[in-house]
RNA sequence: GGAGAGGUGCCUGAGUGGCCGAAAGGAGCAGUUUGCUAAACUGUCGUACGCCCAAAAGUGUACCGGGGGUUCGAAUCCCCCCCUCUCCGCCA
């Protein structure tokens, strides 16, 4: 949630920065405005009033305890009206509050000066490229098809248990699938990360805290019975940490990083875009999560983008950094870097990692704030990215590693996986 | 799931209708003293929103788990909800 503090300053430049998402916020800027304006006009006279309450009660209980009945009830005759008018007024405030509210919350977060214009993916700005594509031949296999040949996923299974999009990973499958883990967490820890193992259930605070509420509320799945929310993203728990927090500038940065199964719906997908790993309902992921001042977040997502790319550096993957554009961002961010590895037989690039700076848009609405010395609490900048989704990892590893014999394991992994070839 | 106890400021903890934004102690911060460590003493020590203002200061309102109610007046009384703890039951 933008501050509205930010939006009373400068609603054409809010205006004019979400033009670049290609959001026409011009109307709710408006009402936004209108409504703040009327919302301070309205406290200014309840306060009035209550103050004028507050006075007449504290005289009506000297006048009783000196023994003048006949004055204070006098007094009290007043009160009365006066309570009739708090009442219209408090009525006023809340209603005009939760406008405000209800329209704030539809504001995305300002995307940075640096972002791109545009509206598609294709609009995204590659700003790095890494690794050689490799050169693989006629009989190169989709990761599907090595993942039956090789018996690493089971598929079919995962349908039959649960559901589409529910894989089961068998034998060196799932021992790839926790060397990864265990490997991804080893460098976060090496980083300066501390290891986080957190709920995979939220409750509606959380999923409103980092803004995948209400936006995205047909994106997580729900637990009716207890009003939870399966997390999307070990972000929502990560962050919410820190909720309803005032942070010692002290303990700043803050810099976190959790394992953990994700969960999402993905209403609406189809076609190749769901074909083996390259899409699922459930999957793993590691997290790194930062809370930074605010003078220091861009750098530190810097930091955070070459992080990620010494990872998939290390896996020998190649890979590229796209810097995306205001249409392809996420509602939340004001800067996001994604980086893709590409997946030679199915010769496309996926995503495995996204990297973003919320600024104050995530801590605003959890009032994660810190404080320096004897300054006034001033929110603080959160940022998260992947680090990194296992299965499209997975899903480029076995098709770039592949010869007719097998899959070749990076050396990085072989401590963790205990072996060196699927075959 | 059943029974009971309880949720107060950074922490401990007092407060059962007005003198309570809230005692006291601790922690923190600033200062005084002491040769260092430490101690003692003094002061300071919440947040949000509004008004005023260049700003600071000032000032008004709200906040004692959340929401509603009674009352001229609620941390204190009443109702609903949430959470924590103890015991019992169940269980990895």
């Amino acid at each position: 949630m933008l501050e509205l503090s930010y939006i009373r300053r400068s609603p054409k430049e809010v205006v004019d920065r979400l033009a670049v998402k290609n959001f026409d916020a011009k109307s709710i800027v408006d009402e936004i405005l209108a409504m703040d304006e009327k919302r301070r006009s309205t406290q200014t006279s309840l306060d009035a009033i209550l103050a004028q309450l507050n006075k007449a009660s504290k005289e009506i209980g000297e006048l009783y305890k000196s023994g003048k009945r006949a004055e204070a009830d006098e007094l009290k005759a007043n009160t009365g009206k006066w309570k009739l008018d708090i009442s219209v007024l408090e009525e006023e405030m809340r209603t005009t509050e939760t406008e405000l509210q209800s329209k704030a919350v539809l504001l995305p977060n300002t995307p940075h000066s640096s972002v791109p214009k545009g509206k598609t993916p294709e609009d995204n700005e590659v700003v790095h490229t890494e690794g050689a594509i490799p050169e693989l031949g006629e009989n190169a296999l989709p990761h599907w098809e090595l993942a039956k040949k090789y018996d690493l996923i089971d598929f079919e299974t995962g349908v039959k248990i649960t559901g589409a999009g529910f894989p089961i990973y068998k034998g060196k499958g799932a021992r790839l699938q926790r060397a990864l883990i265990n490997f991804f967490l080893d460098k976060a820890y090496e980083a300066g990360y501390m290891e986080i193992e957190p709920p995979i259930l939220v409750n509606e605070d959380s999923g409103f805290g980092t803004g995948q509420l209400p936006d995205k509320e047909g994106q997580m799945y729900f637990v009716t019975e207890d009003k939870l929310y399966l997390i999307p993203t070990a972000e929502v728990p990560i962050t919410n940490i820190y909720r309803d927090m005032v942070l010692d500038a002290a303990t700043l940065p803050v810099k976190n990083c959790g394992y953990t199964p994700c969960f999402r719906r993905e209403a609406g997908s189809y076609g190749k875009d769901v074909r083996g790993l390259n899409r699922l309902h459930q999957f793993d992921k590691v997290e790194i999560v930062q809370i930074r001042l605010p003078e220091e977040s861009y750098k530190t997502l810097e930091e955070m983008r070459d992080y990620v790319a010494g990872l998939l550096r290390s896996l020998h993957l190649p890979f590229r950094i796209l810097k995306l554009c205001g249409g392809d961002m996420s509602f939340a961010s004001a800067l996001t870097y994604d980086m893709e590895v590409f997946s030679g037989a199915q010769k496309r690039w996926l995503e495995v990692s996204s990297v973003s700076n919320f600024e104050t848009f995530q801590s605003n609405r959890m009032k994660l704030r810190f404080k320096k010395d004897k300054d006034k609490p001033a929110l603080a900048h959160t940022l998260n990215g992947s680090a990194l989704a296992l299965p499209r990892i997975v899903a480029s590893m076995l098709e770039n590693n592949q010869d007719d014999k097998g899959i070749r394991i990076p050396d990085v992994l072989v401590p963790y996986t205990k072996f060196e070839y699927i075959s």
